[in-house]
DNA sequence: TATGAATGAGAGTTCATTCAT
DNA sequence: GATGAATGAACTCTCATTCAT
């Protein structure tokens, strides 16, 4: 019988933008509210704060795009392809939504300390690929987790160095050549 | 006989540490003042800002940190080599100053906006080195950017690993292996 | 039958009971609509502001009480009986609606300031009472005002007793013996 | 060696005089700040907030007036001189700071919430003294408490009528009726 | 008539910075 | 050089009030 709720898309997707560019500390609720079109204190009705705002966005879409991972996963049966599902998943997602990307991978160390160790990150999720990839005698590495630093590594910097100007091509004319990277070095481990 | 340390030194090394420990926004004045037993006021005799303390010593200690690299490679012929060279010393210095490492690499982002172009990282000098050895056909990427990318990316995520707690053991049982790994990559490209 | 509880009187009772618990400024909009089961924006149909509320409740109760208290006082002929009949009053009300009693009695001192020359008070009744006694010549006081006060003070302080749980008593029992108290204080003065 | 500490007292004092004007909640940093020729953050050097501020004051004054107040009581020998000796103390009181008086006073009610049962109050000091009045029979009340509120409320009322401006005299001149109505009181109980 | 989403002024508080000592 | 008291701009957050629905 009141207003429709307007404004609280607008502010997460607002406060997203600024935060990439700002970062968190850096952006003022001022920074948020001028770029949503909204006043200060409407932040206030959809969230605790400035910190829980900045939470919520980080560990919904940590969620959303974990499950997107996962389903990717389970369509594939071999660790190489289970692989190019992932490195795939990543790209997309990083060309389709540059700032949000950027928020959930530039950001990962600020809410590192704040993830309860039950937390799945993309991280644990190549850790199992290897792991059973290893089992199913696909991959030979002795450190699954070492393994999965090379590759995750591997993977994410070639994003790092788009965000940062050093690479301008679709990051999906790399996908097959990061992979081929990662399988050679992981078939040597 | 030693000299006594200067209430500078003292004051650079807390601000870093608890800059690490909470991030530059995060850290206010006293919190580096007491940490280095000192009064707030101090610290603007050797710095005029937070910001500058901040800027001076991430820029400061990179620019050591590429000395030294650039030293280390000057002493090595074969890119494979100086890759492994290179790799040495991250992990080395890593190992010698966690914190002064976390604050190079972690702080990367934050301080990206402020390099100036003409500013060199130890990514340009890994693109720099895979360029050479092009030139050299040691090597045979097309793409040095995208190469640089994969290697340095593999290499830091291990020291990440090392500092988020998912690996414990010393980095240079690594070494070997991660350059092994890139090279065998770089072999393909 | 009985007529539906007009959301005005709702908010009204809804406010006294906050204000009471919290004070009027320690009061928001949202305590009262939350207590009175109605929207924020309501309350604005019926008063002008949270303040107006507050005053609103203050001065119409106020004078509710002193049409009683004067009523009372009208149907005695002796100064002692009309002082019984205003401890009576004061007793009862208090008994009858702590809440009530409460707000007007203990915010006297907030609205003191508000309270325009021509309004008057309780105080001003008990004056007015021993005024009459003297002129009748059944109580010898030289100074009315102090008088009262002293009048005042103790009959009140009962109740305040009660409000912060150092008395458990009906108030009633009390009465005759503050009366009795007040009597031979006023007969030596 | 640094700039010795000038605003503390200043502040106190000036928060005392605006809480009393405007009533804690109704005094802004700036008020507080305004009045004392200091800047608003300056409180903060010595208070964590405006609340501990104005608690401050009252619990710490309090402290020392039930000090005066037990010094001048055991002076004294028989109930009666020592109900003498408070009324004199409260009207010194008032008279020597009136300010500081009605913030003792009139603000009993908002902090009456955070006084811990082991806080002891100028009421409990009233109780004491006629429980050992009776105990040594010189007074027959049969309810101490009820005694007490009588006579506490008779004795701070003629000060409320003085800050309100219904009694314009000094208050020494009322002590001795005010001890004479509540001795008569006692005596009756 | 009632709702509650939105507003924005203004509050309390923090903290980088200055400067008298 | 060093101190830390003082400053005040800027921040986060609250909440009385408005108004589209």
């Amino acid at each position: 019988m009141a207003r429709p709720i307007e404004k609280r898309d607008t502010i997460v997707r607002s406060a997203l933008e600024v935060f990439v560019e700002k970062g968190v500390d850096g952006t003022t609720i001022q920074d948020i509210a001028n770029h949503a079109n909204a006043a200060g204190g409407t932040l206030y009705r959809y969230f605790r704060s400035k910190e829980e705002l900045a939470q919520s966005i980080f560990f919904e879409n940590l969620s959303l795009f974990m499950s997107e991972l996962k389903k990717a996963i389970l369509k594939e049966k071999h660790t190489k392809q289970k692989l190019y599902a992932m490195v795939d998943k990543f790209y997309n997602f990083f060309e389709n939504d540059k700032v949000l990307y950027s928020y959930l991978l530039l950001s990962e160390h600020n809410f590192a300390k704040k993830m309860t160790k039950n937390y799945q990150t993309p991280v644990d999720l190549i850790i199992e690929v290897i792991n059973n990839g290893v089992a199913k005698k696909e991959i030979f590495s002795k450190d699954s987790v070492f393994a999965a630093a090379f590759v995750y590594g591997a993977v994410v910097r070639i994003t790092y160095f788009k965000i940062y100007g050093r690479i301008h091509e679709d990051l999906s004319i790399y996908k097959n050549r990061v992979v081929e990277g990662c399988w050679a070095f992981l078939q040597n481990e």
